[in-house]
RNA sequence: GCCCGGAUGGCGGAAUGGUAGACGCGGCGGCCUCAAAAGCCGCUGUCCGAAAGGGCGUGCGGGUUCGACUCCCGCUCCGGGCACCA
């Protein structure tokens, strides 16, 4: 047997041995305990680039390390296969979106098994599986009768380039497509919606008990955006029988409203508007219909042009007067009641607005001395102008005031979410149906279970028309009304692919039950999921919607009712850039594994993500990157010679402390190296085997006993497991015997953990002047007096008494002068 | 504008309030070799110094402390999120 190590031959023979030998498996009757760690499952995007190397590298250490410490560790992997690429390509000439799409997953399927990443192959899923596509469309009917689906009118976000509508989410913050950079255009559209605002306050509750980035919480609080306040109503005065109903955070500050605003989407605005003002307004909503949201939300722009007087008035509840009753583009629709009191002398936008109109300001809380006195002031402070309200601050006034208005009858305490249902029908023909028919007689009507899966018919025709395929295709669109019996339409929307994703992880754990989309025991076994890996791009669509899923699906009955957080700790691996850009196929910009995994293979590939850089962090692949990783394969070389090669005694080397030296770096590196697994530190935890290594060469040279060495580099061998899994497990069975992977995790003994002697380190006035070997157990008073009789100490203080001891043994003393 | 992060050698990065720069990359030197590669060993923050040794040093300015990369206050720059949401 050559001691040469083939890397090509090593890793492929024990990637089919982990296969064959099921060593990943795990099944429902498993006696470990049961964990579950997961990695995004990827859009199968054709060959693995180095954001999957990372991602999948990061997973399979905790997968590996878990499995060595006795849990049975569910480990699936998937493939989100439904989307836009595949039928973009098909439209562009390509194939078929099914045999694109299963040609890539065959590609990157090969490059996540190359990289030696550990999986129970058996539960692989594919979005876009008949099966998985049937239990898709039950929940769907679930949620359908539930009314947790429904299906309304709205202004939708319309992107001309993708020809679909998007959901919220999907428009970034300048108006435009997150996909194809489009200006996303308004349009009123029948469209299928997720009740999420359902759950927005659970929602929003819970986040604070999940073991999730902070950053990652902060988004979804602010995406989710309650807001406490009040409602009330004002009477128009010009006709008594119409109100306009207002939604405000200040209802404190309503002595200050000086005016109200509509949203010019407001069905009031026709009703109100008179004769002499019915040319400004009607100016004012063309603009503000052709205007897109970018134009419309932007800040620039004269405000004269963007508000018109209604010539109506509504009568301030608080003082009894009437203001002006306005419509202006700075007040949505979509939001609260889609009008607004307007209260300039505390709301800056109001305060603008005011001042392009002449519109009177009046102050009702006290600015602090120092402020500016120019604009509006939102800070808390005394309240003034306000009648009973005078004298308060904020928090009392806003009480006092909503009490006021539920006194009147007119209002009431009122909580606003920025969240909006989840707009879940794509006009496209690349995703999962959605299951209803159209009936003349009967309206919509779902399509019965037994009839499911509606699947995609196979003979279309891809044109750049934009529109989706199924909308011309015969066969598909005709269909027998379940309740009537009659010719229906079938619906040709379908789903948006996050709705594939929001559920996933929970068919992994059975997901080849076939009688119902989850079964509930292999569910509650797993579920949550331990640890969830993935990027910070789903900080907010997929993670949110996963979270609503997780618990529509348990008030419908098809999950675990008591399991409401899919995830119980989360990780947001940071990102590869590379010429300062994050790396993407979109961009162009990725640098391929392949060619690493033949010139040094997947273990120092791994390495390098593991060592380069701690994993929450973005790292740039640079200049210095290759050389990394030949850095990271040289220390494989250096651990493989030791343990299997010819590493000698030297002579003239210097002492290495021995035997019980030797085994306390043992036990020290055991106890970082799980530590730092256990926070997502692996480059310190590598770095860490790196010392080891380092000192085990030390101890060889210097004829530490061999014994000492032999259970160093077994251990050795142990920690790097997960790392370096083909590396370690071909090193562990020729010199041991054995599959490494399936020995217990070593543990730290903490009575190694203590040396009898260790460098004392003597300070004067904070400064290091001198180190003393001082016994580990020294005592302070001893430790003083050695620290007073330092050479260096004596000279510093020249005679005189020090001021000040404070000592700190075994590790520290400083003298002061 | 608001809310989070971050800033440490030539470079990637380490450091429960207690030896700043672990580990690695690069560089320099030695051993091995006919030679080279590989490997093994050592040095490598900066300034002064032949050396011994000493000064300075974690973006900037203050503060707390015997002691601050670490905690507090005030800035600068970089990255990210949110932003007419009433």
């Amino acid at each position: 047997m050559s001691d040469a190590y083939d890397v090509q031959e090593v890793e492929a023979r024990w990637q089919r041995r982990w296969e064959d030998e099921g060593t990943y498996r795990v099944d429902l009757d498993d006696p470990r305990p049961a964990s579950y760690v997961l990695c995004m499952y990827p859009y199968p995007s054709g060959r693995a680039h180095q954001g999957h190397v990372r991602n999948y590298t990061f997973g399979d250490v905790l997968v590996r390390y878990r499995t060595m410490k006795g849990e049975a560790v569910l480990s699936p992997f998937g493939f989100d296969s439904f989307g836009l690429p595949a039928e973009n390509a098909a439209i562009k000439g390509g194939a078929h979106p099914r045999e694109y799409t299963e040609a890539r997953i065959a590609e990157l399927k090969r490059s996540v098994q190359r990289l030696g990443a550990v999986y129970d192959w058996r539960r692989e899923l594919r979005s876009h599986d008949p099966d998985y596509i049937k239990w898709n469309q039950v929940i769907f009917q679930a949620l359908l009768g539930e009314g947790l689906a429904y299906r309304a009118e709205a202004p939708v976000n319309w992107c001309p380039g993708c020809q679909t509508v998007l959901a919220n989410e999907q428009v970034l913050p300048d108006g435009t497509c997150e996909r194809s950079g489009d200006v996303v255009e308004r349009r009123n559209l029948e469209q299928w919606f997720f009740r999420i605002t359902r759950y927005a306050e659970e929602l929003l509750d819970a986040l604070d008990a999940l073991d999730w980035p902070e950053r990652v919480k902060t988004m979804q609080r602010n995406w989710i955006g309650r807001s406490g306040g009040a409602q009330f109503k004002m009477a128009v005065c010009e006709q008594p029988e119409l109100s306009v109903e207002v939604f405000t955070t200040r209802p404190d500050t309503g002595f200050g409203m000086t005016y109200a605003v509509l949203a010019p989407e407001h069905p009031l605005v026709e009703l109100v508007t008179t004769g002499d003002q019915e040319g400004e307004v009607r100016e004012l909503l063309e603009r503000a219909k052709r205007s897109s949201d970018i134009e419309r939300l932007s800040s620039e722009g004269a405000l004269d042009k963007r508000g018109a007087f209604t010539g109506s008035h509504v009568v301030n509840p608080f003082t009894g007067e009437p203001v002006p009753l306005y419509v202006a583009d700075y007040v949505l629709g979509s939001y609260g009641t889609g009008a607004i009191m307007a209260v300039p002398a505390e709301d800056q936008r109001d305060y603008d607005f005011a001042k392009a109109y002449g519109l009177p300001v009046v102050r009702t809380v006290e600015p602090p001395a120092d402020f500016a006195g120019d604009g509006a002031y939102s800070g808390d402070g005394p309240h003034v102008n306000s009648g009973f309200l005078d004298g308060l601050d904020n928090e009392q006034a806003k009480a006092k005031a909503i009490e006021f208005l539920e006194e009147g009858g007119v209002g009431h305490r009122m909580v606003n979410y920025r969240l909006r249902d989840w707009l879940i029908s794509r006009q496209r023909y690349w995703g999962c149906p959605i299951p209803v028919v159209h009936c003349p007689i009967d309206g919509i009507v779902p399509v019965p279970e037994s009839e499911l899966p509606v699947l995609l018919p196979e003979d279309v025709e891809f044109r750049p028309t934009g529109e989706s395929p199924l909308k011309s295709h015969e066969g598909f669109l005709h269909a027998t009304c379940p309740i009537c019996g009659g010719p229906a339409v079938r619906e040709t929307d379908t789903m948006d692919t996050f709705v594939d994703s929001s559920w996933y992880f929970m068919r992994f754990a059975d997901p080849r039950e076939e009688e119902r989309p989850l079964n509930l025991t292999a569910v509650r076994k797993y579920m949550p999921v331990d640890r969830y890996i993935g990027g910070i791009t789903h900080a907010i669509l997929h993670l949110l919607y996963a979270r609503f899923y997780t618990r529509a699906l348990g008030d419908v009955g098809i999950g675990p009712k008591e399991i409401r957080e899919p995830f119980a700790q989360l990780f947001c691996q940071g990102m590869i850039r590379l010429g300062g850009r994050a790396m993407s196929k979109s961009r162009g910009n990725v640098v391929s594994p392949n060619e690493y995994f033949e010139r040094v293979g997947a273990d120092a590939l791994r390495l390098f993500h593991l060592f380069a850089g701690p994993p929450v962090e973005d790292i740039d692949w640079s200049d210095q990157t290759d050389e990394i990783v030949e850095g990271c394969s040289r220390y494989l070389g250096r651990v493989w010679r030791l343990a299997v090669g010819e590493v000698t005694s030297t002579a003239g080397a210097p002492d290495a402390g021995g035997p019980d030296a030797l085994r306390r770096e043992i036990h020290s590196t055991t106890a970082r190296v799980s530590a730092d697994i256990e926070r997502y530190g692996f480059n310190t935890a590598v770095a860490a085997l790196m010392e080891l290594t380092n000192s085990i060469y030390r101890h060889v040279h210097a004829s530490t006993d061999a014994a000492a060495v032999d259970e160093a580099v077994r251990t050795l061998l142990e920690l790097l497991a997960p790392f370096a899994p083909h590396l370690a497990a071909e090193a562990y069975e020729r010199r041991y015997g054995g599959h490494v992977h399936v020995q217990a995790w070593p543990v730290a003994d903490p009575a190694y953990l203590v040396a009898d002697r260790v460098t004392m380190v003597v300070q004067v006035n904070g400064k290091v002047r001198d180190r003393i070997e001082v016994p580990a157990a020294i005592g302070e008073d001893e430790a003083t007096a050695l620290a007073l009789a330092s050479d260096k100490v004596v000279e510093l203080l020249g005679g005189a008494a020090p001021r000040r001891v404070v000592a700190r043994p075994p590790k520290l003393v400083n003298v002061v002068a």
